[in-house]
DNA sequence: AATATATGTTACTATAAAGTAACATATATT
DNA sequence: AATATATGTTACTTTATAGTAACATATATT
């Protein structure tokens, strides 16, 4: 189901591997390189649990391991439940509009 | 920041909600009929971070506290991060026919 | 074969979240 | 005013998650 994929999403430090995979496939240690603040560990347990959700692909190569991102998963939650939502907008434009405000505070 | 969003989407329980918001607005009591296998108490706290996050809006009515959906947020993550994504499905089409036999395992 | 490199595994700690219970308040109804 | 109704608040338990450390394996390099 689409469950893992909302709550691999959930995180941002795995949005940001997802953003980091976005330009071009990386190793697991190209992409602990990217965040330093954060242990190798720490890395390899947000890529599984992004593996799990299928927002990324493991391609193994040697002794590496290159990361993959499906943008699939995302594309399918957009249109199975946010498009859903987000289609309001135009039918309740003037009430958004005010709401905007409300949010902005 | 949308940080909140994001995570007061992970929750299914929370995606319910806003569902049973799409159609109309309802109060508290209203959506706990709803949510029958829940505690009000945890209806409650869901929909404290739906207000947190400002994909829910309040409106009292004397006793009655009147639960609105706002659609806004979830568009603004959709522009923000959500379509930097979704866009390289265009582009590499073939590639994501592949992915998705595997995702669909 | 010995060593370095890249990744995998297991176990642990700290923090956050989901869910509930008991009690408190505030508004309507009679 | 007394009562019922709807919601708010505080404290607690259970479960899940983020993060880390120590050790294990597997592949390349020399």
């Amino acid at each position: 189901m689409h469950e893992e994929v909302w709550r691999a999403l959930a995180d941002p430090t795995r949005r940001h591997l997802l953003d980091l995979l976005k330009a071009e496939p990386r190793s697991t240690g190209e992409l602990c390189e990217a965040c330093p603040k954060l242990d190798r560990c720490t890395v390899m347990k947000h890529l599984e649990i992004l593996v799990q959700s299928h927002l990324v692909t493991v391609e193994r190569r040697g002794r590496s391991r290159i990361n993959h991102l499906n943008p699939l998963p995302l594309h399918q939650i957009v249109e199975k439940w946010v498009s859903g939502h987000t289609a309001q907008l135009a039918l309740t434009a003037q009430k958004i509009k005010t709401l905007s405000e409300e949010t902005s505070t």
